[in-house]
DNA sequence: ACCGTCGGCGCC
DNA sequence: AAAGGGCGCCGACGGT
């Protein structure tokens, strides 16, 4: 069963349809009175139809309701129209309009919802979700695609819920941090920390006026002491032996720190003990989830010793170990590239498999085979990697000449990769236009090789983080009527690691769960294709202490 | 005062 | 011959 909501001038229109949906069953609900209204019919398992989870499900998080299932409208058609496997449908061809694109400014407000009149109505789910169904119906793997949309809405369900509920963040441990690596908060100016750094790079390069935060002067101070450098990237600056570089490294570290996750950054983003991230599900060519505001995806290892359970109350951290090299084992059917990872450790299998001769070049042999990459220990790699696991090797090596002449890639349940380019340049071009356009067209096909196996670990997180939910609400029975708030809850996410929040009493059973529904995904996404989807568990009072 | 771009670096 | 994927955020900078 599905019921699709759309707000109207005269309150929400709540549209009841059978699982082909038809059949239509209209009510009009009071906007105040949608968050028990929902509550009560959730007992029913309806998937609930609208057409932006961040818009809909806030409000009915703050009074209490939580839902089990969703179609978000808005995800979905763009997966729809971007799918090769829909390319053929009239969907794809359709004009734009209205469900195309982000949601209006107006509708994102999430007080448009339950505080104002709407001007307009929205425009109608029922007619957009029969459209994506014939569309789905019609495409050539309507299963891969169903899973996928599924997918794609449960994690918008998970990323406005970790919003809700926050990650447990201590200020004073935070703060404590910041004094131990910068120095007190100054009042103005650099803290004491980063000054005695400064006046040391200065000192070296016999200049007492150098700006280290302007990148232009500071080249140039350096050039002026005769260091031969082009930038002022630490990962060149470190090739170089000079008494300006320690300290210079140094300053960087203290300015990004300041600059990222410094006292303002605690201001801004930790409130009542919680940081609440914005995630962005989709945000990401690749299906990958992105942030808006705070940086979660870019947590600095250096902060997350602030990240504090409750008392009473734990962390489960998981992370997928080596998700990608296992996963591109998967879609490309690599039986030695499986093999290695029935080893919990891919890598170290590699090496026992004789692949590889250490652990370490398994690792980078496999990062330049999913990234393009050809130069240092991953280009050395290349023919080892090649001999051992040509199937896959293979199967990136096409996605990366599909993207070189423009095609579209997609990922194992059928999102696209936009469309390139190619190498176009016309007959006249000289030698630097035609160098240039090869070079992007090889750009792009290191993009839609990568996109393939990102994409695809992408879509096996989105079913980690679904069944995940599911089993962490049903730990304690579904009958109890205890909050999110109350129960073991996701946290935090970060593409292949999860982070449940939990009664210390529970943690165990959490940690069941989570790989539990590892091999859950697994099975969704590849049936009894012989990959493992190893985890690595930690319970920790503190996001720092795992691993 | 505001806006867009860029260098640089954090995460996966 | 050479070729490393995806993001977000900050401050500086150059433009208006």
């Amino acid at each position: 069963m599905f019921i699709a909501l759309r707000s109207v001038a005269d309150g929400i229109v709540a549209t009841e349809l059978d699982d082909t949906a038809q059949h239509p069953r209209m009510s009009v609900v009071r906007p105040a009175e949608l968050p028990g209204w929902v509550a009560a019919r959730e007992s029913e398992r309806p998937r609930w139809v609208w057409d932006d989870t961040s818009r809909w499900y806030p409000p009915l998080l703050e009074a209490g309701t939580r839902v089990d299932r969703t179609l978000d409208l808005r995800l979905c058609r763009r997966i729809l129209r971007m799918s090769t496997t829909t390319a053929e449908t009239s969907f794809a061809s359709a004009a734009t309009d209205d469900w195309d694109g982000p949601a209006p400014a107006a509708v994102r407000a999430s007080n448009a919802l339950f505080d104002m009149e709407p001007a307009t109505a929205d425009p109608d789910p029922v007619v957009e979700l029969r459209r994506q169904r014939i569309a789905v119906e019609e495409s050539t793997n309507p299963g891969k695609l169903n899973l996928l949309l599924a997918a794609e809405s449960v994690g918008a369900l998970a990323a406005v819920e970790m919003q809700f509920t926050g990650l447990p963040w201590s200020r004073e441990l935070h703060e404590q941090i910041l004094a131990d690596v910068l120095g007190p908060r100054p009042a103005a100016g650099r803290p004491a920390l980063m000054e005695a750094v400064l006046a040391q790079m200065r000192e070296a390069l016999d200049d007492p006026t150098l700006n280290p935060d302007s990148p232009v002067e500071l080249l140039k101070g350096l050039q002026r002491a005769g260091l031969q450098v082009s930038t002022t990237r630490s990962w060149e600056l470190k090739e170089i032996e000079h008494p300006v570089i320690e300290p210079l490294l140094e300053y960087k570290k203290l300015a990004r720190l300041l600059s990222a996750n410094g006292w303002n950054w605690l201001d801004q983003w930790v409130h009542d003990g919680r940081f609440r991230p914005t995630y962005v599900p989709g945000g990401v060519v690749t299906g990958r989830w992105a942030s808006d505001g705070g940086g979660a995806l870019q947590l600095p290892k250096q902060v997350r010793g602030a990240v504090v359970a409750d008392e009473g109350w734990t962390f489960v951290v998981a992370d997928a170990a080596q998700l990608e090299p296992r996963v591109l084992a998967a879609i490309s059917g690599d039986a030695a590239m499986a093999g290695a990872g029935r080893a919990t450790d891919m890598y170290q299998g590699m090496v026992e498999a004789g692949a590889v001769e250490t652990r370490p070049q398994a690792k980078y042999g496999m990062l330049g085979a999913i990234y393009g990459g050809t130069t240092g220990e991953s280009g050395r790699m290349r023919p080892k990697i090649e001999r051992a696991f040509p199937v896959a090797m293979a199967f990136v090596e096409a996605a990366a000449r599909a993207g070189e002449q423009g095609e579209s890639v997609s990922t194992w349940l059928g999102r696209s990769s936009p469309r390139g380019a190619g190498a176009t340049y016309s007959e006249t071009a000289t030698d630097a236009e035609v160098r240039r356009a090869r070079n992007e067209a090889a750009a792009w096909g290191r993009f839609t090789r990568n996109f393939v196996v990102q994409g695809t670990a992408a879509e096996w997180a989105l079913c980690w983080i679904g069944a995940l939910r599911r089993r962490l609400w049903e730990l304690q029975g579904e009958g109890s009527d205890r909050p999110l708030t109350e129960r073991p809850h996701l946290v935090f996410f970060l593409h292949d690691e999860l982070i449940v929040h939990t009664p210390a009493a529970l943690a165990p059973a959490v940690a069941q769960e989570l790989r539990a529904a590892a091999a859950d995904a697994g099975r969704m996404l590849f049936g009894a294709a012989p990959v493992e989807f190893a985890l690595s568990v930690s319970v920790v009072d503190r996001y720092s202490d795992a691993q």
